[in-house]
DNA sequence: TCGAATTTGTGCGTATGTATC
DNA sequence: GGATACATACGCACAAATTCG
């Protein structure tokens, strides 16, 4: 037999998400209350609470404690267009198949300072020996992003010192250049960044991100470790975490002839 | 207080994963069964199952049903490669930063069929009105990559009719190109695939597809949706289902003087 | 303003099913 | 087949948040 149909909160989870798609349940409505939905199905309400608890997994509800639990937006996907080719015109992927980015961050919170980077920094920045001197050689920033008052996303950088000590951007939030991007910051002392590179993962929410995100436990968050490169020398990494809720990560590039591409092209 | 330090399954999780990262227990090891650590603990059996669960979800360890929960392997993350610059030389990103990609994937069984394409598929094939023959239009075909007896990951494709009917290509899993991926294919009717988006998504997995890739309930797969296009048109698309266990993507491109650059990056 | 009712979330004890050894 | 371990299910109780009279 279908191992996930033998599971009566999976059923009830499976059957629940159905009738929301749908339409018996309109978005932003309240679902039936956890008492009720085990009556009507005739479980436990324990058993009932998990079958709620993994549609709030599947993000199609989000439970509000004390509240009632509520059918998401769908559509309030926000695309982060990270790469795309410019070199396409009208018609090419981005009018095509990507919407318009908001680019508009919100509000941000940040804490920095300059310490001794950690191992797995040391080599994602190409770090080799320690200072001489003994003095931290990275300048690492805490960031909680936030739009309409909601936690949108962490982000932690680093960025090497023995370039920016000294320099007006030092400090990433003061001088001439406080809040502006890295890559403007950087350009502001002559570094002009000429190479991206990004991994992408996902995982489940730590407790302590879900504390910070306002998410609920378990619920999954995406990850992208990013280098920013100036002439084949990275100068600044940093790692993002963001709620897999309402955000995609749009790529788009051309290809050329070389077989290697047909290769890597699943 | 923090919230997150409020339950007691939290603490435990966190205080496990603590244990694990601390070296206490070695990457394939078994953990205490549940009711040892609900022992140790001072908690209920069923309080202590819940913390491995939140264990699980978090990818810290495995539980297999009847076994153990076993500590799983960290470092064991397969980097696919999905877009790089080429023209980096050495010490560049991909030499730095990014690990070599397993290219090879290994079986994978699929079923094709022609149908009319549904509407969101429509949108990304740029398909216009339906054709006057009201044949179908689209080629869809289901992938379940597998790698070492592993599901690895589910992927469904579309590709358009107008273009490979009648061609040798046709259907993907047979003819002169069978089993060639999608690029080569195309190249042998003529179709040199120049561009490539992909939007990144991240969502726990549903039931169906924790059946089909052997997950956990609740454990997150990253989504990709790619489309290849030829000179602007797009020719292909196809949705990629991965879980996120053991998979990153690595994204690698060249940034030019643009200011739209600086704003995008975040 | 206050308190009662409702709702979600957690915790415990127990029982049962199923997979593995 | 028996022992062990994980997974689900139920019933109950209580805490915390929200709602509403």
């Amino acid at each position: 037999m279908n191992p996930a149909e033998r599971d009566r909160y999976q059923q009830v989870a499976d059957d629940l998400r159905r009738r929301v798609e749908a339409g018996e349940f309109k978005v932003g409505e309240r679902l039936p209350a956890i008492p009720a939905i085990a009556e009507s199905y005739g479980i436990a309400r324990n058993t009932a609470h998990e079958a709620v608890r993994t549609l709030a997994q599947w993000g199609v509800v989000v439970s509000k404690s004390g509240s009632g639990t509520y059918v998401r937006a769908r559509p309030g996907v926000r695309q982060l267009i990270r790469c795309y080719d410019r070199l396409r015109g009208e018609g090419g992927p981005i009018a095509n198949g990507l919407e318009t980015a908001a680019r508009r961050q919100g509000m941000r919170s940040y804490s920095s300072q300059s310490i001794y980077a950690p191992m797995e920094v040391r080599v994602r920045l190409g770090l080799g020996d320690p200072d001489l001197e003994d003095r931290p050689d990275v300048m690492e920033t805490e960031y909680l992003h936030q739009l309409n008052d909601e936690p949108t996303m962490i982000v932690r950088s680093w960025e090497v010192l023995t370039i920016t000590r000294g320099t007006p951007i030092a400090l990433p939030e003061e001088g001439p250049y406080a809040g502006r991007g890295v890559m403007e910051r950087m350009a502001g002392i002559g570094m002009a960044v000429d190479s991206t590179s990004e991994v992408v993962g996902a995982r489940a929410a730590s407790s302590e991100e879900c504390v910070k995100l306002q998410m609920p436990p378990g619920a999954p968050v995406l990850t992208i470790r990013r280098t920013f490169w100036v002439g084949g020398q990275p100068v600044e990494t940093a790692d993002y975490v963001i709620p897999a809720d309402q955000v995609e990560l749009a790529y788009s590039w051309r290809i050329g002839q070389a077989p290697e591409d047909r290769d890597t092209a699943v």
